[in-house]
DNA sequence: CATGAATGAGCGTTCATTCAT
DNA sequence: AATGAATGAACGCTCATTCAT
């Protein structure tokens, strides 16, 4: 008998094997044989576990992506307040530390293969996105408004809010200039227009959702 | 000195020639054969005014941001309201008509440039369209806050609003997804927390700058 | 013994699974892989029942010789006169039935090889081919001759009119022409030539073999 | 300026530099690597006188079917008998010199992939072929019956004839056996049955054209 | 004995750039 | 100055064959 060998699991360990690979080269520029030589194995084995390059490109961000969902998920439901919480959704756009700049570093390389040279399963993926975080972000701003911690009208800026979130991660290599402190700020900055102060809320009559 | 002038002009004169080229096919897809069939001169010629295919891209980007700046500027200053001012600052996210739509498609050809084959030309043009446009929206601002016709507190959306458009360009494939409706309907919100309403302008005491 | 018995079974069992892929494909065409999946064994498996690739297409074309030659040598002994007995000799290049039409797909196949990459073992099986079927043709004549029904010198005709049953097959692909027809026609038109009608017949000295 | 360069003529250089190549390793064998280097010129060049590998082979068909197709029509009208003059336009499968056999090693490379792996053009050159020389052939025939040197039924063997001549050419390995004599001596066969006799020639009555 | 995962040489083709004219 | 013919490194991908299991 051959070895056998769980495909799935190995087109993980091959396309995990690559992502240092791709954060450095970003996501079309390395050729199959540096990803061969990398995951340490033949050109032709690529072939086995993927498509084409394309494939193996999309496997990646599809892992990556998955992780950081659940990342989010668990983050967003160990925070209290609602701006800690969005903060949380979109600690892509906002954290510093090393492993969220590696991350950013791949979705902006993502976002440019979907802006240059998108394919139908790509540009899918990408609103699938875009739905689902928008979702999540309703979701906690109608809890705000429950409990009436912020005004109805926040429900309007949802979509906005996402495009700002993504708009924030154009701009990686102006140096002094962190896009991604931008979106920090203007988070508080939207909290202080939409917060119900203490004072406020006794009187406040913006409805129930 | 005149023989300056002359290829600056040639180097113009090649540049736009190519600018439909790009538009159809992306900024860079087209060959530099192409190029030089467009432009009706020879592949070599090319090479004595421009250093290399990426040089001949930039030179495209900064002539198509000139003209819109141009625009831009003419249009802010032919309209009243600061709302509709803030709309034609951010016309290339905005618009529908055909031109626009063009426009819409170079802009994001070159917005995918930066993230994934970023040059320090590049990147710093990029920064300064930043820099030009988040200076031009704060002027408005200003003049809005001056007039008292909104918040004090507006202006510290500069940036994030700036993200915000350039967020919306980022998913110009989705059906029944406009990114760039998403625009207007923010903005719109924004100002509906932000104006100042007429029996409030007397009381308001927002400070001066 | 019984061992090597089993492994030519095998061997031509996997073979006559693979034969409708060889007429789809051609007989070149197909990969390993695919071969290897038609006869439902693994890749590995058919290297210990044959040398190399080229291996199990000389199998497939001994197999459905083997089979051609019979139902030649049943039909010709199923027939009175001798030219329907040289038409049913060349039912390969004739008959238009389906089985005929893929059949004459896999010659043609097999001959293209022969022209393009010979190897001993084809070469001399399309020796053998051309051997035998221009014996049976002799043997035909032969018995005409005796019979007085055609003339002696028909004999030297033999050769030559085994390449024209090989030559109508190089046209395959032409359309509003069928070799295939000028086959017949072309038998018919000799025998014209050859035959030796009634009255002739008592006069006829042509000799004995 | 650049240097200018007849690029039909180079096209046919580049193609006849190849002939030896394509004879010694047949039609489909040489990679574009080996081809550039015998041509001595870089690889990426071929690309420019050539669409693809298969127009090179194409262009080589092309270039050695127009020199023999003159050399044919020259040789016919330098020979008088009909016999010779079939002779003639069979050389192709007939001679035996160096240079006939290196032509008819290159014409079955041909025929090969025609059988094999057809294209529309290529299957149209093999129909032009057949009709020019089917056409030719009939030419001389009806010469040959018009001076009642032949029979007028010899016109039904045309198309048979050259399916004949081409059918010689399918076993060309074959030792002891060269399958380009059967044609001459069929050739002369036939012709044994349809000459007019001197005797006969007065008597004959078959008809006109 | 049977398997199929692994291989990597080899393929045809592209295209930015050079440089002789 | 202007040209475009020439280049060749580099690419993604295929597939007959091997060999550890």
């Amino acid at each position: 008998m051959a070895k056998i060998v769980n495909k799935n699991k190995k087109r993980d360990e091959i396309a995990s094997s690559c992502i240092n690979l791709f954060i450095e080269k970003g996501f079309n520029k390395p050729t199959i044989s540096e990803i061969a030589l990398n995951a340490k194995i033949g050109k032709g084995t690529i072939y086995s576990y993927f498509k084409n390059k394309e494939d193996i490109i999309f496997a990646i961000i599809e892992i990556e992506q998955n992780n950081y969902d659940k990342e989010v998920l668990s983050s967003i439901s160990q925070t209290q307040s609602i701006k800690e919480k969005i903060c949380s959704l979109f600690s892509l756009c906002i954290d510093q530390d090393k492993e969220a700049i590696k991350r950013r570093k791949m979705y902006i390389e993502f976002i440019s293969i979907c802006l240059s040279t998108p394919s139908i399963e790509m540009i899918q993926f990408q609103e699938n996105i875009k739905v689902k975080y928008t979702n999540w972000l309703r979701d906690i701003f109608k809890q705000g408004i429950k409990e009436k911690k912020i005004k109805l009208e926040s429900l309007e800026l949802v979509d906005g809010l996402f495009a700002t979130a993504e708009g924030v991660l154009m701009f990686p290599y102006i140096e002094n200039y962190s896009g991604v402190d931008i979106l920090k700020s203007h988070i508080y900055s939207l909290f202080k227009l939409i917060e119900i102060g203490d004072k406020e809320r006794e009187k406040y009559k913006g409805g129930t959702l």
